[in-house]
This record gives C-alpha cells, structure tokens and sequence, in this order.
DNA sequence: AAAATTTATACCCGATATGGTATAATTGAT
DNA sequence: ATCAATTATACCATATCGGGTATAAATTTT
C-alpha cells in the first residue's frame, strides 16, 4: 500500500500547496504528482524520492505494513 | 542512495540464496534483482516490494539519509 | 446559490525500465 | 592453478511510466 499517498497528501496541505506547486517545487510532472497521491504502486523509485526529499524524507526499508 | 542495495544483498547471502534463486521466487527477472543490487535508482516501487516482502519488509518513508 | 480553484480521470507520445539472452568478469571450490 | 558457479555488463524487445493536455468531478470561495 502506498503510504506514499497518505504521507504526502496530509504533508503537502500542511504546507498550504497544491499538486501543481508541489509538482513545480519537486522537479517533476503534475501527472505524477496525482498518481503518486492516488497510491498508484508502479511509480518509479528516484522520483518519488524527488517529492520526498521536499519534507526531508525518502524512500527506504520499513517492516512490512509498517506505517511511517 | 539505494540503501535497497545494500539491505537485500547482505539479506539473501543471510539465507544463502543467488541472485537467480531470489529472482524466482520474488517473481522478478534476473536483471532486475542484479539492478536492484548494483544501486540503481529508477527501479519500479512495485516491483522492489516483491523482493523485500521476502524478508518481511516493504518500501516506506524513512528520515532523509536514515539507515534501515 | 454560482464562480473559481483544485483535484481526478482519460488520451497520446516519447523515453526507459524490465525481462530475456549472451558474454565477460569475479568468486568459490577442489 | 584449474574448473565450476555466481555475478556483472551489454544488447534487443516489449510494456509501460512520466509528461503533457483536455475534460470531468469535486472542493473551496464569495
């Protein structure tokens, strides 16, 4: 399950963005930016961390169904 | 950085698989499991979770730089 | 309430990841 | 040191991801 979605999701509106600002901010697509909110699971590794690293956070190990 | 890298390939030397044995049953492709390990950053989310849920873990978001 | 903004879904296209295979290099065993 | 097994690198094919755009739905603002 992409707790991507979830993460991201709560942290961008934390922060007052939208997905267009986001996506802008991050370096990649808008298109992306939805998917990766709509917990699509085929994303490409070094672009979520694009988005990631704007929190200060990035992809890694965790147990399984652990949530972050 | 692909901590993804160094994880798996300490964990299947750990239960003393090869790469090919690892590939079948994670139910990937040869090259994906030697990219996997060679660090390369563009890999698929989904497709690096089959692998990792072997040892019981999955993708998640970690603390910039943290070690898994 | 309507209007405006934001988000979701669908389509096309180009770039590339994955899988397969082959060969080279490396490692391990005898 | 030789031979076997494992791993690394390279090439080709197919599938699909990511970006862009357009439209629909949903949310927010006034």
């Amino acid at each position: 399950m992409s707790t991507f979605s979830a993460f991201l999701k709560e942290r961008r509106k934390a922060v007052g963005l939208t997905q267009e600002e986001l996506a802008f901010k991050a370096g990649v697509g808008l298109r992306f930016v939805r998917d990766l909110e709509q917990g699509k699971k085929t994303l490409r590794l070094d672009k979520v961390n694009q988005v990631l690293w704007l929190f200060g956070k990035e992809v890694g190990v965790v147990d399984e169904k652990a949530d972050a």
